[in-house]
RNA sequence: GGCGCUAUCGUCUAGGGGUUAGGACGGAAGAUUCUCAAUCUUCAAACCCGGGUUCGAUUCCCGGUAGCGCUACCA
């Protein structure tokens, strides 16, 4: 008997997304867990598109699972598609048929909906079509009647199913309880149950690691297994995603935001999207939190996984309708943040550099690779995602910078008169000062005595200058980078806007 | 309705028959600083309810409640 839990070799398992929709984060996680897990133990990592469901495939959506996939980085050692294996899945239905442990049944599609669908009713099987005798199944088939096939739950009293579950444990399901689910539709198409099986068990596939919306299907999945003559494999459930409001991430209720794409595009860096879906639901016991790959890798185990869903804390205030508010930030996990500022932090400055300059020229700004990588650490730890680069680091990509409320310039304890004196006494002063850190420190300080005002009050006016706004990076650095020429046509203009009639 | 699963700070979680119930994010306060950020310090914040077992339950068992999932010829 072939053993599909293959318990002599290393383990193979398999991402199995059905191309119905975007790849979400849900699904990003499961496939982030087979892979740690494959890794981890040396195994096969597989990559198997679930496509039986023609009505519903799109290549829109398998654009987007791959995209998705690819900006995670990981990868996979082999792909399958399932609708170019309809022969396996009906043979393994042929399979099951002939051993009697399957029946036609000839309802018309959906007719038993009403009935099943009943205040009261729990439809379990169709006892006209399960009693009914091979001849007359045979003769009706025969005849070109449409029928599809139902597996033959064995419902007598004290048949259990049973399975061992890593995460979840014992688990056990009388078969009265199950109902005469599909294996074949009436147009000869196998179901989701029927494929996904044929398939695990011709890939080898020894660990099933999937959903927890997949733990009452897997009595069905072990009947199927069994009936086919193959030991299941191992299964591994995983708590499920869900949004502040309990409910089962979905588009249609919580927008982008359960798009891996969206992460992508807000600036995210895979390695810490990653490492945030692995804190959902998973745990190192060690109260470890920041974790690269290979340290994930190593940490990794079944024992690990939690049982209770985890909530995946984004802001659902407008629930119902796309959020995509001007402020990005606003709508993810705070914890996806913060792991992506650390990681952003810890990032060497050329690698982040470099990720940041496409997301800059994208933006419209003629930026130089040299130009960027003296940039970058003047932001580095002042964003959050990497999109903000472009609203922290705005004035050093502009020729002109956007109008500002003069009174802006005004420093603490000061008025407009106190700020034109700064201004002017820089544009006195800068000139004759070499644009590097000490020299301007140096300077600025010195410019401040004879005024008789504080450091603090020298350098807001001239901040507010040359980046629009109170709010920047160091002085310094930021006037050096800027260059001479730059810093002084912009306290230039700041003076005229002080004092138009240039009276002063 | 039936069946299955789950239940520790707002969120992610550690822990486990006797603990000051630990960490992280977020929040608050303070330190530092040329603003912001970063950094550091401190604070507030939790064992769903009821029984049982026990010398002792947040932890084990049972029940309740709540949430989630499945209950399609979707996956």
């Amino acid at each position: 008997m072939p053993d599909a839990s293959s318990s002599a070799g290393k383990p193979r398992v398999r991402f199995a997304p059905s191309p119905t929709g975007f790849l979400h984060v849900g699904s990003a996680r499961t496939f982030i867990f087979n892979w740690l897990y494959a890794r981890r133990t040396g195994g096969t990592m597989i990559l198997r598109l679930d496509d039986t469901d023609v009505e519903r495939n799109t290549d829109a959506s398998v654009t987007s699972i791959f995209e998705g996939l690819k900006w995670l980085g990981l990868g996979w050692d082999e792909e399958y598609k399932q609708s170019e294996r309809g022969k396996l899945h009906r043979q393994m239905a042929e399979t099951i048929f002939q051993k009697g442990l399957a029946y036609r049944d000839f309802t018309p599609a959906h007719t038993g909906d009403s009935e099943k669908s009943g205040a009261q009713g729990t439809w379990l099987f169709n006892p006209g079509m399960r009693e009914l005798s091979r001849e007359e199944s045979d003769r009706r088939a025969a005849a070109g009647e449409p029928f599809a096939l139902r597996f033959r739950v064995p419902r007598e009293s004290g048949r259990v199913v049973a399975f061992t579950d890593a995460v979840y444990g014992e688990q056990s399901k009388a078969g009265a309880d199950i109902e005469d689910f599909a294996l074949l539709r009436s147009d000869g198409m196998p179901t989701y149950h029927l494929a996904s099986c044929a398939d695990d068990a011709d890939l080898r596939i020894s660990h099933i690691i999937r959903g927890q919306d997949h733990l009452s299907n897997t009595f069905k999945h072990v009947l199927i297994f069994k009936a086919a003559g193959y030991v299941p494999p191992q299964f591994a459930h995983l708590p499920l995603l869900v949004a502040p409001d309990g409910t089962k991430l979905s588009k249609r209720r919580h927008g982008p935001v359960v798009s891996v794409t969206t992460y992508r595009d807000a600036g995210f860096l895979p390695e810490a999207f990653i490492n945030f879906l692995c804190l959902l639901g998973w745990s190192p016991k060690n109260d470890r939190e920041q974790m690269s790959r290979q340290e994930l890798i190593d940490a990794f185990s079944l024992e690990g996984i939690n049982r209770a869903n985890a909530v995946v804390n984004f802001k659902d205030s407008d629930v119902g309708r796309a959020p995509t508010p001007a402020n990005p930030e606003d709508m993810f996990d705070p914890k996806a943040l913060w792991l992506n500022a650390e990681t952003i932090r810890g990032l060497p400055v050329e690698d982040l550099s470099q990720r940041l300059l496409p997301i800059v020229r994208e933006a419209g700004f003629n930026v130089t690779p040299e130009r960027m990588l003296q940039i970058t650490p003047l932001i580095r730890e002042r964003i959050k995602l990497l999109r903000d680069v472009l609203t922290a680091a705005d004035f050093f990509f502009v020729d002109q910078l956007p109008p500002y409320d003069p009174a802006e310039l005004i420093p603490q304890k000061g008025d407009s008169a106190m700020a034109l004196k700064v201004l002017q006494k820089a544009q006195a002063v800068l000139p004759n000062v070499e644009f590097k850190h000490d020299p301007l420190d140096q300077a600025l300080r010195a410019a401040a005595q004879p005024l008789g005002i504080k450091a603090g009050q020298m350098f807001q006016p001239i901040r507010v200058a040359v980046c629009g706004r109170k709010n920047a990076p160091p002085l310094f650095e930021t006037l050096a980078v800027l260059g001479k020429e730059t810093t002084l046509e912009r306290i230039g203009q700041a003076i005229r806007k002080l004092d138009p009639s240039g009276s002063a």
